[in-house]
DNA sequence: AATCGTACCAACCGCTGCTAG
DNA sequence: ACTAGCAGCGGTTGGTACGAT
């Protein structure tokens, strides 16, 4: 039987209302059911890609704010690629948009470290010639941590090098209160396992998707960022 | 005005882990 | 205990907007 062709790149506004619609109806679940009943001719996966990344009621547009650049920074270099993880510290962002983030992020960061290298390479004073990095042929390879297996990639960085960046050129930001629950909310995030992987679950009390009293025991807290004065605040 | 390079974002792909049967 | 199906995650790619030349 010719099974029928499935449509892939961009959704249509058509669309996106028809998800909408049906997602209100029978829930954000079974996405190859909600996918067939609602005649959209997409995968499941793709109907719940766009409606986590775009549709999503709980999601903030627009661009990071300075906070949340810094909060990804740090939990990046806490954490490493986790973005879901990453995400579900930044209400109202989606995995996917941090890792788009961080991408151009560090690419840019990047470029400006190889720029810096270039001018300090041929100065005998400079340190960087005894730097285990000189050694790398990779253009974006000064930026790369070096993995557990002493190897370099560009796009997993962070995690093990947490040592690495004290004291030396990682500029460290005074968080200490969100870091303290972080840390508290990683012992909790250890022993019980989240119902829902995105953070935009447990952020969106006006919507549809009411957390009950039991979802609210496994999140006890989230961060809100004010966009009035910048400031993180405890939800 | 045309072309090129870069940044950004949306979406796809492949893999893994979980869970129900 | 095993397996199939599903959900989710991380990596990658492709398209578009925009600024520089």
């Amino acid at each position: 039987m010719a099974q029928e062709e499935m449509r892939k790149g961009p959704w249509t506004e058509q669309e996106d209302l028809q998800l909408a619609f049906y997602v209100n109806l029978f829930g954000d679940r079974r996405w190859d059911f909600l996918a067939k009943v609602s005649g959209l001719r997409r995968t499941g996966k793709s109907c719940r890609l766009r409606w986590v990344n775009y549709l999503h009621p709980g999601l903030k547009r627009g661009k990071m704010t300075p906070q949340e650049e810094r909060l990804i920074l740090e939990l990046h270099s806490k954490w490493g690629n986790r973005w879901s993880k990453i995400a579900m510290k930044l209400p109202g962002r989606t995995d996917n948009e941090i890792k788009n983030y961080w991408r151009t992020h560090m690419r840019k960061k990047a470029q400006d470290e190889r720029k810096k290298n270039k001018a300090s390479i041929f100065s005998p004073s400079s340190s960087f010639s005894n730097s285990s990095s000189f050694s790398s042929n990779s253009p974006d390879a000064d930026f790369m941590p070096i993995t557990e297996n002493n190897e370099r990639n560009f796009y997993d960085t962070g995690g093990i090098l947490e040592k690495k960046n004290e004291g030396d050129k990682m500029k460290v930001y005074s968080m200490d209160e969100i870091w303290k629950d972080i840390e508290e909310s990683d012992q909790t995030m250890n022993n019980i396992k989240p119902i829902m992987s995105s953070p935009i679950w447990n952020y969106c009390p006006n919507t549809l998707w009411m957390i009950d009293e039991e979802e609210s025991k496994m999140f006890p807290q989230f961060y809100c960022l004010d966009n009035q004065d910048n400031t993180f605040f405890v939800g």
